[in-house]
DNA sequence: GCCGTTTTCGGCCCGACTGTTTTCAGTCG
């Protein structure tokens, strides 16, 4: 294979090589920094809004924050070569599969590295056998006690459940959160950690108590009925697993000095770093208790000068930094904090920005109710406007429509707008409704193996929107699939392009696009790229969104609803596009009707 | 290994909990 055409690293490629050298390193006992700076390139790269390897091997060295010149070179080596001498020679020196064994719960590095050292055991099935044998007991600072907990660690990590999508995550969270409050203590209880940054799955739970009995908290905690094991408990915290298996983290902090509590248990990693980095600079060591004043020496002054200064809220402890405030869907350390250094911070969409939904299913296609009670079911929901938008004729799995279909479809919904305007007229609507409710009619549209559009150009032109996706032949090549995708983002018929990267959570994987091509010809043409709420989707990504809004691309965020509750998937789509910095204007439904209309028959003419 | 509105060298974030190595190291978030 002659070397241009050697398939170039992908960010994520290149994300899990410097991550397996972090934790290599860090097996063989290198200067924690450096394995810092390993993980921390790695994240900074698997966030970066382009391809770095493609790149930088091209001479393009544009500015990764935590990569310099030695990662940067490895990264050009790779990317030109196809190997990186120094990952190969970590390689020969021990074996990758160690990094496995960090991945039980309570082995860390230091445990690695004595085990394989004193018993040359390399893998999870080798650290078994040596525990069951009790071999490992004698090693030093390894008790007959510590065997078995790093046996039951194996177990654990065996059965250890994916990360939850978010919808999951919240109702187990608020379910602890009902079972808590008003419990004796129990002021107020928030939900942190990445559940409270909204991210698109969560591993462990974090709840906050603010309190002025902790022992009390902490014991009805760890005393629940949906408790399993209580990981461990003190006066500051406790970590439990629940029975069906997330672990909890709780935590108290004192009444009204919550600020520094939130942010700290809210925060990444990454951006608490940050925000110490600064404090530091500042001349204040900050913690989840507060500001500590810092001495001469650097470290926190004690005696006299020693000085704790707590904050009631958020906001507090970003402007004693000098920073605006910070949402927590931006709190990744993805440029949050030089944005909210310079005040250019986004105003982020919020779920009443939303007029209405450009996607949802009836039973005509494969949605479960019909279209008169979807149709309800959104005006009650307080929505200007549905579309609706069941599925094209090729598409038989989910019962796609005939063009005569379509056609009794269209009268049915022209129908149900009559009524509606008869109701608007004489004032009787439904509770949550507005005047005004317009039941629009669309598609979700198949993009054919062909990358044909699956109605001709005359009967989509009928329409009052078009949503267009791919389903079908996602094994295609890149350019066979981009090919296909720019096809319909082309269309003058195509006003959306649902879920752009096909994938579901956890199963499966996103089609293999061109994506700035994907941009640009949205951007050229003002098709909206979806964010589609349904939370195995929440596609596009946050990273996808923030690329698609910065390449100038419109958004929409709907919710795909095969069944009423399913409208409110909304919600999920609005936390994505939050985690993506996308504004109000960026998003085509926060148009009031009559400028969604608008921007729908421009299209032609942009195309 | 990275980085600089005090630094191109010398720093690099902080605390809770656990077990055991009786004064602290290891792990975790």
């Amino acid at each position: 294979m002659p070397a241009d055409e050697r398939p170039v690293p992908s960010n994520g490629d290149l994300a899990r090589i410097f991550h397996e050298i972090g934790d290599l390193l860090e097996v063989r006992g290198e200067l924690v920094f450096k394995v810092l700076a390993y993980r921390k390139a790695a994240d900074a790269i698997a966030r970066a809004p382009f391809e770095v390897a493609s790149a930088y091997a091209s001479g393009d060295r544009r500015s990764v924050p935590g990569v310099g010149s030695a990662i940067g070179d490895k990264i050009v080596e790779l990317a030109t070569t196809g190997h990186m001498a120094f990952h190969d020679s970590l390689r020969a020196e021990m074996p990758a599969s160690l990094v496995d064994l960090l991945e039980v719960p309570g082995v860390g590095p230091k445990t690695v590295r004595a085990v394989w050292e004193g018993l040359g055991v390399e893998t999870l099935d080798d650290l078994r056998h040596a525990a069951e044998a009790g071999r490992l007991q004698g090693l030093r600072g390894i008790s007959a006690g510590t065997e078995q907990r790093i046996l039951e660690g194996i177990r654990q990590l065996e059965e250890r459940p994916q990360r939850m999508l978010i919808d999951r995550a919240q109702a187990v969270a608020d379910d602890l959160v009902a079972q808590l409050e008003g419990a004796p203590g129990v002021r107020r209880i928030v939900q942190a950690g990445s559940l409270r940054r909204r991210r698109e799955t969560v591993g462990d739970l974090d709840l906050l108590v603010e309190t002025d009995d902790p022992d009390t908290v902490i014991s009805r905690f760890t005393g629940l009925g949906v408790v399993d094991r209580v990981l461990g408990a003190g006066h500051a915290k406790a970590s439990v697993t629940l029975l069906r298996r997330p672990q909890v983290d709780l935590m108290v902090m004192p009444p009204g000095e919550a600020g520094t509590y939130l942010v700290h248990f809210t925060g990444s990693a990454a951006h608490n770093v940050a925000l110490r980095a600064i404090a530091r600079d500042r001349g204040w060591s900050l913690s989840e208790k507060g500001f500590l004043r810092l001495g001469p020496d650097g470290e926190p002054a004690t005696g006299a000068g020693a000085e704790l200064r707590t904050l009631p809220d958020e906001a507090a402890v970003y402007r004693f930094l000098d920073l605006a405030y910070v949402e927590p869907e931006l709190r990744e350390d993805g440029g949050e904090i030089a944005a909210a250094r310079e005040g250019r911070l986004p105003s982020l969409v919020t779920r009443g920005d939303l007029r209405g939904d450009l996607h949802a299913h009836s039973d005509w296609s494969d949605g479960v109710h019909a279209i008169e009670v979807m149709a309800d079911a959104a005006r009650r929901r307080g929505h200007a406007y549905q579309v609706l938008t069941d599925h094209s004729q090729s598409l038989a799995i989910a019962h796609g429509l005939e063009p005569a279909r379509v056609e009794q479809q269209r009268r049915v919904i022209a129908e149900l707008n009559a009524r509606y305007a008869v109701e608007d007229a004489v004032g009787t609507l439904p509770a949550g409704a507005v005047a005004g409710f317009r039941l629009l009619h669309g598609c979700e549209l198949e993009v054919r193996a062909d990358g044909a559009l699956d109605y001709p150009d005359d009967l989509l032109a009928r329409f009052d929107l078009v949503v267009a996706s791919v389903h079908v032949a996602r094994r295609q090549s890149r350019d066979e699939l981009t090919r296909r995708t720019l096809n319909a983002i082309r269309s003058p018929h195509v006003d959306v392009i649902a879920h752009p990267a096909g994938r579901m959570i956890q199963e499966r994987a996103d089609l293999d696009l061109d994506w700035d091509a994907v941009f640009e010809a949205a951007a050229a043409t003002g098709t909206a790229l979806e964010i589609n709420g349904s939370p195995p989707r929440l596609d596009l990504s946050a990273e996808r969104a923030r690329r698609a809004i910065e390449a100038g691309c419109l958004v929409a965020i709907d919710s795909d609803a095969h069944r009423t509750s399913e409208l409110d998937f909304l919600r999920w789509g609005v936390d994505q596009a939050r985690r993506g910095w996308v504004e109000a204007r960026h998003v085509v439904n926060t148009r009031p009707l009559p400028e969604l209309l608008a921007w729908v028959s421009g299209k032609p003419e942009r195309v």
